[in-house]
RNA sequence: GGGCGGAUAGCUCAGUUGGGAGAGCGUCGGCCUUACAAGCCGAAGGUCACAGGUUCAAGCCCUGUUCCGCCUACCA
């Protein structure tokens, strides 16, 4: 016995590292670029540069290994692409909180110095991520490692942006796009996250001219009255029938402004007179284009108020709301104050209130793109599983609007466009031009704007790749396999892959999609720093190892519903890991050597059902995993190990192993728990690697690395192992009488250490053979003195009893039992098996049933009340027989 | 405003074509039985949210209600 096994406790730490190291230097991540294999791939949903790990990455990737390494042990060639996401904003606000605090900023610096900072950064902490990674147990193709900014994939970029100008799918211009103060730079409608906010409806009287009367109009953002150029109202509006004025003086600024009819304003919303804001709100400016009504932008990009603004000008947004509404009140121009709850957009990187602005920018036309990819998951090209998803998607495709893709950030892919300062003429291309096309100026200038970091992130399954190139990877790996990823990045990243995966490649990004939960706290709710709630998985690593965590978040991914975690959950499965290593532990004491083959004539019952078991199990890991169902795996896997193989087989086995049967059966046994070992260690192995790994090594006849080997199913002895019916009948038979005397130990308070006598009464030759056979394992995991095996017939007045299927098991207890204490316990289980038989009754008294439901259900039912009358009668006939002495 | 999901044992949750209500943790009782006290053995505990309907049969299918959660939306 190695020494590393002479720890009765599992110690992760120095077992993580030390496998990990190992599995890197033999390049076992690596994938084939050539070979007879099938090809399985998938390509990590990068993490943001500046991300740590959280339990969100660590559910996401830990599903991803499961399935690289399943499919690496069913002989395929895999790849599992890695890399990290530039995030611009979120990279650029760190660099530039970071020069914040060395007194600087990134205009002194100026865009090259500060994108040049940006690198370093980069180089320095980039890496703290993927490392993190690393401690998950990731198994991805490190050598491969891409990040969106580098030189291939910002060439891909650059590739698709000039093609989509090409073919009209990018445009550039003056629309209403959200505006983020704090970020400076446009977002995609995507990125603004609504919340419901307590706020006001301030009423504001807009006098006629010479008139004090006037309309009134609502608003919940009032400082944005400065920017009006008009009043709406409906036309079929009767209220305004004729229109009251052709003009209305607007408040504060003294500005004459038009009154108009439009179709838009709702009639049964406060007066029905809409004050219109072309610059600062959407549909204000699609009703100033069907009236030419002028555009008076009065909130900045920094979210103060311009010279438009008059007297207010400099003002903050919000101290100018405050304003605006005292200089109203002054004048008497404010009618009234409602508290009003409404939605309000927020900056989904900054989360400040955001501005609908308007400005130059740069748009994807979404509409025929996304028609394509909604065909591809209707027709079965992609699978969305679970498949609840596939409605939420056609939803949001089906009403795609356009993608404004321009970022006024300087951290991301500058978007490849220059603008001739003679003529205006404007050039996408891939490379700076030597001079304008059009008048063959040379005074060209770049666009300042760079692309939204989604923009880059949509290409990844083939930019990975070395696209535009024709690679083999790309001829190996697209369409990758799966994609994993959490529902909340299912339109900004998943939706904008099929886009240009299907554009561009031709095909669809990935086979299936498989759409999983949040984690969340114990408690349901969302994981946040500023709740305080989080649970950080590095810790949670150094606590409890990361196989148990691992594993706890398989157990707990559960398709379509959230994942509730908390340290308890994994501590319990901290447990499992440690009784696997325990069984290895017992197991190898035993096993010498590698055992090929068992002859079927030695093996013992229990060696024949561990067999079938595991045979079933196998079955059950495949299916699972097939279909995305970790927890149903994990589930099996927890229970074949601990409650068959464990509980069951290793105590069943102790004689034959400690060689008191002989050395027949001795080798048997190894030859058997060998076996199961080591398939149940490779059946393991996807979900906690490193446990596996170390045991791997300390068993006898296992080559290399647990990763090299093949899934029990695929091995070429796997034939000999095959589901044993009878077996498992003949088991559940001995599991029933250990069970059953156990019962009887419990109840009757008998202590473990006080050896029974005990007789199996059954009319049944099979049970009676079995138990007969197996005399000496009842008795030891019984722990008796004797076992008699008859027919029914005589038994001791004086006994405790139970009834199993097929069987009584008696102990007879003359003087010790307390006869009062025995007619309780089995008026217990009559009335027990009463109510199991009443529903069975009521089934068999319907015509209907025995009419209608299948032959097979029926017959089904009728064996069951045939078993419980069975049961019942014995009950009854051994309380009668107790009652007689009880007092 | 539109859409989706959830409600099953004290807690957290499984339950895939409708035919036996399950697990883990917790609780209670008993065990130092030569791998494991991070353990072993046993027990208790549920009108499957509520009200109807379909069916011979409903946790599962249909309708409605209540309560949570999420996504989405340009009514100021």
């Amino acid at each position: 016995m190695k020494k590393d096994l002479l720890c009765k406790g599992y110690q992760p730490h120095d077992v993580e590292q030390r496998w990990y190291s190992y599995w890197e230097k033999e390049k076992l991540f690596a994938a084939k670029e050539h070979g007879p294999q099938k090809g399985y791939s998938i390509v990590i949903p990068p993490p943001n540069v500046t991300g740590v790990l959280h339990m969100g990455h660590a559910l996401n990737n830990t599903l991803q290994d499961i399935l690289c390494r399943y499919r690496r042990l069913r002989g395929d060639n895999v790849l599992w692409m890695p890399g990290t996401d530039h995030a611009g904003i979120a990279t650029q606000n760190v660099v530039e909180k970071k020069l914040a605090e060395e007194g600087t900023d990134r205009h002194q610096l100026g865009r090259d110095k500060f994108i040049e900072a940006v690198w370093q950064w980069r180089e320095k902490y980039g890496s703290a991520i993927i490392n993190q990674l690393k401690r998950l147990g990731a198994s991805c193709d490190w050598e491969r490692e891409r990040f969106t900014m580098d030189d291939g994939l910002s060439h891909a970029v650059r590739k698709v942006f000039v093609q989509l100008y090409e073919e009209g799918l990018i445009y550039r211009g003056n629309y209403i796009i959200n505006w983020c103060p704090r970020c400076e730079t446009a977002l995609a409608d995507l990125e603004v996250e609504h919340e419901e906010i307590d706020g006001n409806l301030y009423h504001i009287r807009y006098p006629f001219e010479g008139n004090s009367a006037g309309l009134v109009v609502v608003t919940t953002r009032p400082e944005t009255m400065l920017g009006d150029t008009a009043v709406a109202v409906h036309p079929d509006d009767e209220r305004y029938h004729p229109l009251p004025a052709s003009h209305v003086i607007l408040p504060l600024m003294n500005r004459r402004i038009p009154v108009i009819a439009d179709e838009y304003v709702d009639v049964s919303f406060g007066s029905g007179a809409l004050k219109v804001t072309p610059a600062h709100d959407p549909n204000d400016y699609e009703i100033s284009l069907r009236h030419n009504l002028p555009l008076v932008k009065v909130i900045d990009d920094n979210g103060r108020m311009t010279s438009e603004a008059g007297r207010f000008e400099g003002l903050d947004r919000f101290e100018c709301r405050k304003a605006v509404v005292k200089a109203l009140q002054a004048e008497g121009l404010l009618e009234k104050i409602d508290p009003y709850r409404h939605s309000v957009g927020h900056c989904y990187r900054c989360k400040k209130v955001i501005e609908p602005n308007l400005s130059r920018q740069w748009f994807v036309k979404a509409k025929p793109l996304a028609e394509k990819a909604v065909a591809a998951v209707e027709s079965g090209q992609t699978s969305i599983v679970p498949e609840v998803w596939t409605a939420t998607y056609y939803e949001w495709m089906n009403n795609i609007r356009d993608w404004c893709v321009s970022r006024q950030i300087w951290w991301g892919h500058r978007i490849p466009a220059w603008t001739c300062e003679d003529c205006e003429e404007l050039i996408v291309a891939m490379e700076a031009p030597a001079d304008c096309p059009a008048c063959k100026g040379s005074r060209l200038t770049r666009e300042t704007d760079v692309l939204d970091t989604w923009f880059s992130s949509a290409l990844w399954p083939f930019s990975t790749m070395g696209w535009p190139e024709k690679t083999p990877l790309l001829k190996i790996f697209y369409p990758t396999s799966v994609l994993v990823t959490g529902f909340d990045i299912l339109f900004f990243w998943v939706a904008r892959m099929m886009m240009m995966g299907i554009h561009f490649m031709g095909d669809v990004p990935f086979k299936d999609v498989y759409v999983h939960a949040l984690v969340r706290d114990e408690e349901g709710k969302k994981m946040s720093k500023s709740k305080g709630n989080v649970i950080d998985p590095l810790q949670v690593i150094d606590t409890y190892g990361t196989d148990a965590f691992r594993f706890t978040l398989a157990a707990f991914a559960a398709q379509g519903r959230d994942v509730k975690m908390s340290e308890k959950r994994i501590e319990g499965y901290r447990h499992f890991i440690n009784k696997l290593w325990n069984a290895a532990r017992l197991s190898l004491t035993h096993i010498q050597e590698s055992y090929a083959a068992f002859e079927a004539a030695d093996l013992s019952l229990p060696d024949r059902w561990i067999l079938s078991r595991l045979h079933h199990t196998v079955a059950a890991v495949e299916t699972a995993l097939d279909g995305y169902r970790f927890n149903d795996a994990a589930g099996s896997l927890y229970n074949f190990v601990w409650h068959e193989f464990c509980d069951w087989y290793l105590e069943a086995a102790k004689p034959s192993l400690y060689g008191n049967e002989g050395p027949q059966r001795k080798q048997a046994a190894l030859t058997v728990l060998w076996r199961v070992l080591r398939d149940t260690l490779i059946l393991l192995h996807p979900f906690v690697p490193f446990v596996t790994e170390e045991i791997w090594h300390e068993l006898p006849g296992a080559e290399g690395s647990i990763m090299q080997a093949r899934f029990p199913s695929d091995a070429t002895d796997f034939s000999r192992i095959s589901p044993d019916r009878e077996a498992e009948t003949e088991m559940a038979h001995l599991i029933n009488t250990i069970t059953g005397i156990r019962n009887i130990r419990g109840e009757m308070d008998l202590p473990f250490s006080r050896e029974l006598d005990v007789t199996v009464q059954s009319d049944v030759e099979a049970i009676r053979s079995t138990v007969e056979q197996n005399s000496d394992l009842v008795k030891r995991l019984a722990r008796l003195a004797s076992l008699r095996v008859e027919l029914p017939g005589k038994r001791p007045a004086s006994a405790a009893t139970t009834i199993i299927e097929g069987a009584t098991v008696i102990v007879p207890l003359e003087g010790i039992i307390d006869a009062d204490k025995e007619a309780r316990r089995l008026q217990k289980a009559i009335a027990k098996v009463t109510a199991e038989l009443a529903p069975v009754v009521k089934k068999l008294d319907n015509e209907g049933f025995l009419n209608k439901a299948p032959r097979e259900v029926v017959a089904k039912v009728r064996a069951k009340q045939a078993q419980l009358n069975e049961k019942l009668g014995k009950l009854e006939t051994t309380l009668e027989k107790i009652s007689n002495l009880a007092t």
